[in-house]
RNA sequence: UCCUGAGUAGCUCAGUCGGUAGAGCAGGUGGCUGUUAACCACCGGGUCGCAGGUUCGAGUCCUGCCUCAGGAGCCA
C-alpha cells in the first residue's frame, strides 16, 4: 500500500526528518505567539507547533481558523520534546486543510450516555471508545488464532434460521418469502453436525436475542465464538475453556498495554488469569449462596435471595467470584434449568455436564458450554419434554443416527469478554454500534 | 415487562417559598512566546420533553403520555 505520508505510530523512526502526516485536528491551543494543533490519525496523537517567528504570517494566522475535526495534512520536522504528549512533536512547515469540518458536537468534556450513543459514529474518534475497540479487535484475532493453532476448521453457521434453538420467546422474527424465519440465537446446532465432518470446528458471528433486557450485561445483537469438538468429553471441555480464556487475556496484556493504560485498567487483576481455573460444582455454589452471611448480603444489596435449584442472579455471580483471582467454572447444574441438549451426569442424572465460566470482578458469565447428548432416544425424549417441534429438529437428531460420538462445545460472548478485559462498566461500550432494546441508531 | 430516578441554551448542569431564565464548556471577537480538556475579557445563544389542569401568575404544584438512565427478571 503506497503512501506519501507517515503515521504517528511510526514517528520514532523519523526524528530529525521532514515528514508529512494526514489526519484530523483533534484539539488546538494557542498562546499568542505560539500555536499548538493536535493531530489524530488513528494510530496516535501528535502535537504540531507553530511559532510566529518560524512560520509565515499567513500560515500562522490560518492555524486559528481551522475548525476541530477538519481533515488536514501537516508537513514539518519531527523532534523529541518532553513537553509534548507522546514525547514527539512536529514543527509545522506546511499545512493543508483537506476538508473544513462543521462544528463538531462532541467536546472534550462530560457528556450523557444518550448523547454519546446518538453520536456513536463520531464518538468512535474519542480516546476511550478507540482504546476499547482496539482491544476488541485484538481479542477477536486472538480467538481465531487460538483455534487455528489447534487445527480447528472455521464453519460459519447461518444467521437466518427456520426454528428456535432453545426457546421461542426471545427470537427476532422476519419474513422469508412468505415463511417465517428467525435471526440466529446460537450457531451450536449447526456446529454439531460439522464437528462430525471436521473433528474440531468453530464459528464466530453475530447472534440475536429479542429479550427485553435493560442491563449493563445485555445487547440484542452480540458476537459469539463457539467451538465444538468430536470425542471431547466434559473434563476436556473444561480444559479447553480455561486454556482459551487464558490465551485471549494473555494476548490482550501482551499487545494492548497502551490501550489498557488509556482505560486505567488495573492489569494486575488480569496477570493471574492462568489455568487451572477453580471448579465449583453447582451444589457447592448453592451452599455458599445460602449461608446466612450470603443471604444477609443479598438483602443488604437489595438483590433477590438465592434459592437452591435456581439460576444465579448478577449479585450471586459477583459473590461467587469475589475471592477468586481468575474466572470460576461452575459445573454440574440442575438439568431442569439448562438447555435440552446437555448430557446428564452418569453419577447423578439430575445434573448436567455443563459449565458456566464466571469472570471475576463482577463481570459475570462469559462462557456457557456442555457435553452434548449423543444418544438418539435420550435427545428425542428431551426435545419432547421441552415441548419443541420434533420435525424441526429431525436434521439435528440425524447426527445421533450415523456414527454418534460424545462431543462438547461452548460459546463465549465476545462483548462480555472485552468488557471484562477492558474493565469498563457496560457492554454497549465493547461493540462499535450497540443494539439495545431502545437503540437502533446509528 | 416491573421498580426507582431524570428530562431547562449545541453539551453538562443550577434554578430556594409559585412571581416572568442562570453558570461552565462549546461558538464568535480581542489579548497572551510552551500549551497539555490552557488562560483572561467581551458578545450572541431558550417551544423549560409533550398535552391537559389548578392559579391573577407555573421551569416550579396536579393528571396523563413520551423519551432516557440505573436496577430486576432472562441470558452470552
Amino acid at each position: 500500500m503506497a503512501r506519501d505520508f507517515v503515521y504517528v505510530e511510526e514517528l520514532g523512526e523519523h526524528v530529525g526528518e521532514r515528514v508529512t502526516l494526514k489526519g484530523w485536528l483533534s484539539r488546538k491551543r494557542s498562546s499568542g505567539k505560539v500555536k499548538f494543533l493536535v493531530l489524530r490519525d488513528g494510530t496516535g496523537l501528535l502535537q504540531c507547533v507553530a511559532f510566529v517567528r518560524d512560520t509565515s504570517a499567513e500560515l500562522f494566522e490560518r492555524c486559528d481558523r481551522i475548525p476541530l475535526e477538519s481533515s488536514i495534512a501537516v508537513a514539518g520536522r519531527v523532534r523529541r520534546d518532553d513537553r509534548a504528549p507522546g514525547g514527539f512533536e512536529l514543527g509545522i512547515e506546511d499545512l493543508r486543510v483537506l476538508h473544513e469540518a462543521a462544528e463538531f458536537p462532541i467536546q472534550p468534556k462530560e457528556h450523557g450516555v444518550e448523547f454519546l450513543f446518538d453520536h456513536r459514529h463520531l464518538h468512535l474518534r474519542s480516546r476511550t471508545p478507540h482504546a476499547i475497540l482496539r482491544v476488541r479487535s485484538e481479542v477477536v484475532r486472538a480467538c481465531r488464532d487460538f483455534f487455528h493453532e489447534r487445527r480447528f476448521v472455521l464453519i460459519d453457521s447461518p444467521v437466518l434460521t427456520p426454528a428456535a434453538c432453545e426457546g421461542t420467546t426471545t427470537l427476532f422474527e422476519t419474513d422469508y418469502f412468505g415463511r417465517k424465519a428467525y435471526l440466529t440465537q446460537s450457531g451450536q446446532l449447526y456446529l454439531e453436525p460439522a464437528c462430525m465432518a471436521f473433528g474440531r470446528v468453530y464459528c464466530m458471528g453475530p447472534t440475536f436475542r429479542a429479550e427485553k433486557s435493560k442491563t449493563r450485561r445485555h445487547l440484542t445483537e452480540f458476537w459469539m465464538i463457539e467451538p465444538e469438538v468430536a470425542f471431547l468429553e466434559f473434563p476436556g471441555l473444561l480444559e479447553l475453556a480455561e486454556e482459551f480464556v487464558s490465551y485471549v487475556v494473555a494476548r490482550a496484556l501482551d499487545v494492548c498495554r497502551e490501550d489498557l493504560k488509556v482505560l486505567d485498567r488495573d492489569t494486575s487483576k488480569l496477570e493471574s488469569v492462568r489455568p487451572p481455573f477453580p471448579r465449583l460444582p453447582y451444589d457447592e455454589a448453592a451452599r455458599l449462596l445460602t449461608t446466612p452471611e450470603s443471604q444477609a448480603r443479598m438483602a443488604a444489596a437489595g438483590a433477590p435471595p438465592f434459592a437452591a435449584g435456581n439460576d444465579f442472579g448478577a449479585f450471586d455471580e459477583t459473590l461467587l467470584t469475589e475471592s477468586a483471582d481468575r474466572p470460576v467454572m461452575v459445573t454440574h447444574w440442575p438439568a431442569a434449568i439448562k438447555a435440552f441438549y446437555m448430557q446428564p451426569d452418569e453419577a447423578d442424572p439430575s445434573r448436567a455436564l455443563c459449565v458456566d465460566v464466571l469472570a471475576p470482578e463482577g463481570y459475570g458469565e462469559i462462557i456457557g458450554g456442555s457435553e452434548r447428548i449423543h444418544d438418539h432416544d435420550l435427545l428425542l425424549g428431551r426435545i419432547r419434554e421441552h415441548g419443541l417441534p420434533v420435525e424441526a429438529f429431525q436434521w439435528y437428531l440425524d447426527i445421533r443416527k450415523y456414527g454418534t460420538v460424545p462431543h462438547s462445545g461452548f460459546g463465549m460472548g465476545v462483548e462480555r469478554c472485552v468488557t471484562w478485559i477492558c474493565g469498563v462498566p457496560h457492554l454497549r461500550d465493547a461493540i462499535p454500534y450497540p443494539r439495545q432494546i431502545h437503540r437502533l441508531y446509528p
